[in-house]
DNA sequence: CTTTAATTTTATCCTTTGGTAAAATATATC
DNA sequence: GATATATTTTACCAAAGGATAAAATTAAAG
């Protein structure tokens, strides 16, 4: 359990493989994309410590020291599936423009996110897994990078407050409100499942579901 | 991965040990609670397959062989420590009362549950890794137990909006969207702790939590 | 105190798992 | 088509992990 020695997200195209000759042949690029999406499933499925490489391995059709051609470690692995994740999970907050309405804002965001909930929902449970765990590989990050966008989306909220088109509501809160109920149509897909039957792939039971938390969230927020 | 053969929830005290003589000594009762605390924690952390009964072991201070003693495999406990958690976990629900006024009991579902949040994190994180692995334990309770409680709460919330006490909500979706906020807090507690440097541990943010979640909530749904 | 039963420790087993070495095969370049 | 390079396979290894056996110790009962 030593992962984690400090995290470069944005930039540095790959972890592995830093300053070599003619990378990316075409076999190269499908290869990655298999394991990346096989493991993808392992992790959110067993988590880290629990997902083996032989299981991601036989996910993606290919033997284990295949594998570990293309990712030299399963930490490595680790690190690359949880960049690609953090990259498409932060981005819509970064769009929040306060030069906007925050119903439009809001309500924008909101949908931003279901999305990424109905597009990519094992990710968004590879992420959640990390986090529940306790974010052992991505705490620096959380600390540094998301704190920042957090705290200057925070002030944009803020600021809608402060001009009386929003309720006085906490930013901090209003934002993992939505991140929480946002998510927990991926994260807790089986729990949904087993109760009604349905999940964001049936597109009523996905429409139905975003109007219904903007609907309720947009109530308590605005003025 | 053959764990789950039905799950004994509601009654049976013990999976292990049926029918034996002269149970729960003195020792008994302090190590099995000592050898559940410790695997809370550690399952919390790493979710089945990724604990180690070596992990939990130490973490109560014991040797493998002597924790085997108590629960005689890794499922067995892993088994127990769900059923304690689902217990203190579906409480709550089963309280909703329709003679009461919708704002009187949502609002006190609400308070339960962040209680519950706040009393035991990492029971929610261990219950939240099972949901996210998908439910592979779980699954059967979900379907009949789980279904059938939520079944019933929701034609409670159903007759308070056709009393015009509430808005047009989603039964379903409403319980959801509650889960979702409220076990956000405990789930993803580091996340938390890096945006804002608090917890559910220190009163005033439990408090602060608290009144902000109900407030949008509860505007989002009253009439 | 003994004797019996419950608890703990020590030694060990077999399987799984992350990872390596090196041979074999396929692909690309000249 | 020969040569060099990239990819894949086969055969392993050492450590970790769940579990058992049996001996040693401690607690309980008479």
């Amino acid at each position: 359990m030593t992962l984690n020695q400090g995290f470069p997200l944005p930039a540095e195209p790959d972890t592995d493989r830093a300053g070599e000759k003619r990378r990316d042949s075409r076999i190269q690029v499908r290869n990655r994309e298999k394991i990346l999406d096989a493991a993808t499933e392992i992790f959110s499925m067993y988590g880290y410590r629990g997902a083996t490489l032989d299981q991601i391995a036989e996910k993606a059709v290919m033997s284990k020291p295949n594998l570990l051609y293309y990712f030299s470690s399963k930490e490595k692995l680790y690190l690359a599936v949880l960049r690609d994740i953090l990259e498409i999970w932060l981005q819509p907050l970064k769009e929040l423009d306060e030069r906007e309405s925050p119903e439009r804002e809001i309500s924008a965001y909101i949908d931003q996110k279901i999305r990424f909930s109905q597009l990519y929902p094992t990710a968004s449970r590879v992420f959640a897994n990390e986090i529940v765990a306790g974010a052992p590989v991505l705490k620096p990050v959380l600390d540094s990078y998301l704190r920042d966008i957090v705290k200057k989306k925070a002030r944009v909220i803020r600021k809608w407050v402060k001009r009386g088109e929003l309720a006085d509501v906490d930013p901090y809160h209003l934002i993992m409100m939505i991140w929480a109920v946002t998510q927990h149509y991926a994260d807790f897909a089986v729990q949904i499942d087993s109760l009604l039957g349905k999940s964001l792939d049936d597109g009523r039971f996905y429409n139905q579901t975003r109007k219904h938390i903007k609907r309720i969230l947009m109530r308590g927020i605005l003025k």
